[in-house]
DNA sequence: CCAATAGTGTCTATTAGACAATATAAG
DNA sequence: CTTATATTGTCTAATAGACACTATTGG
């Protein structure tokens, strides 16, 4: 904040006249479904100029200091945009900056991760759901999204290992074993079911709602979130595989 | 980066030409001295036109697209100049960017946090360092530092409950129980003593030195940071005042 | 009854915490 | 020997992991 480019002239509107980088916000937006993580994807245009023509990208794009309030309110509306999603988890993941990032020139992008239930919301008609496989996507992205990704994915794994994180990824209402096979994926690997449900279960974030999951086998409880819930941090991680 | 405020006409420049943010970077940096933990703090210039004259604020400034290669690489040139450290601990940690937070207009920051020895480099004159009592600073500061400031505190609690970070805020050469006040310094409570021993020394992150420190009473083994050692993270926390 | 999944209980191993015991220096 | 701090050992409590056992549904 203390101005460098300060010339020994300071009108009264300050020293600003030197140049600035782009300011963009992208969001890695994840759910669940089927049996593995997946991420929200945007094709690139294909028009003369843009760089990476209809290369597939995170959603984001320019702050717009008209619209935006804030980083965060920027980052809600280009979700609200692409997925029709009010009000997930949002948190911000870090930013990436630097003269060669971007070919138009010096761009810093402020990322941030979503994580939303498998049915909420519209897709935009130019996004796309793309499967995490073996903790990597298959398809390189545009910019240095690719990285941008592989920190985000790192970052859940890490997280699932002591929150309650997964928890935002299920619908409203959902039954232990569920949550459990959410956990199983994000970390790609089995769980112990006494362990987790003791964990989940002590951790005071959910509650049981008056109904079952019916099958043929042994009806299931159904849990919601308790409301208002900041994510809970356990105290150990669950134990990684040697 | 998809780029919202796309125009019709795209020539090959592209259609850059809208308001941009300024795009700052903010360093917090930490240090033990005494007894406490001190953050380093600059003062505002007094001129005319510069926002929040003489207050206090964190060490940063705007990136400078022709000097700076990437963002971490101007956190650690503004760091350099300040204390004269050439390779700390530098940690991004988070960014600010809003509508208000700059009166000279829409401004985002990328915040870095640093750890760095007590006597290590040489402080910049305009540079002091400050107390953190109480896990808050006194002072109100220019911005929104305040509320970067209080997140960095929260943050490195956080990590230290769990991580090897107090680890880069020591002296080349140090003895465990040094250690051990070091991190009862940043948690602010007492640990155990075997107990910090027995975790500290299976993390793999010191090695003994062939020296021991000596004073009136029975000589402790001295250690040293193993090279090239990222941060340890552990499987529990050190176990919170219940 | 059988198959399938939900949910509980029992045992063991690990480890943090409390705290006592021992070690090694200076004076 | 005394004082002071470093370092180690012993015991206990808590809990994760392994795994077996019981419960409850549909068919």
């Amino acid at each position: 904040m203390a101005g460098e480019p300060r010339s020994k002239d300071l009108g009264k509107s300050g020293q600003l006249d030197f140049p600035r980088p782009l300011t963009t916000v992208d969001v890695v937006i994840f759910t669940i479904s089927g049996d593995s993580l997946q991420v929200l994807l945007v094709q690139r245009p294909a028009d003369e100029g843009e760089p990476f023509p209809q290369a597939w990208a995170l959603p984001g794009g320019f702050v717009d200091v008209a619209k935006d309030r804030d980083l965060a309110a920027c980052a809600a509306r280009k979700l609200k945009d692409k997925t029709g999603v009010m009000s997930p988890y949002l948190e911000q993941l870090g930013s990436w900056g630097s003269a060669t990032r971007d070919p138009r020139g010096w761009s810093a992008t402020h990322a941030y991760f979503a994580l939303i239930p498998d049915d909420a919301g519209t897709l935009a008609p130019d996004a796309r759901w793309f499967p995490i496989q073996g903790g990597r996507l298959k398809d390189k992205l545009a910019f240095d999204h690719g990285d941008i990704l592989a920190t985000a994915i790192q970052r859940l794994r890490n997280k699932v290992e002591y929150t309650s994180l997964p928890a935002y990824l299920m619908p409203a209402e959902f039954t232990l074993p569920d949550l459990q096979r959410v956990y199983e994926i994000v970390l790609d690997r089995s769980l112990e079911k006494s362990a987790f449900r003791t964990r989940i279960l002590s951790a005071d974030m959910i509650e049981p709602v008056a109904k079952m999951r019916r099958g043929p086998n042994r009806p299931a409880q159904l849990y919601r979130l308790k409301k208002g819930r900041e994510p809970v941090y356990f105290v150990r991680t669950f134990n990684p595989p040697e």
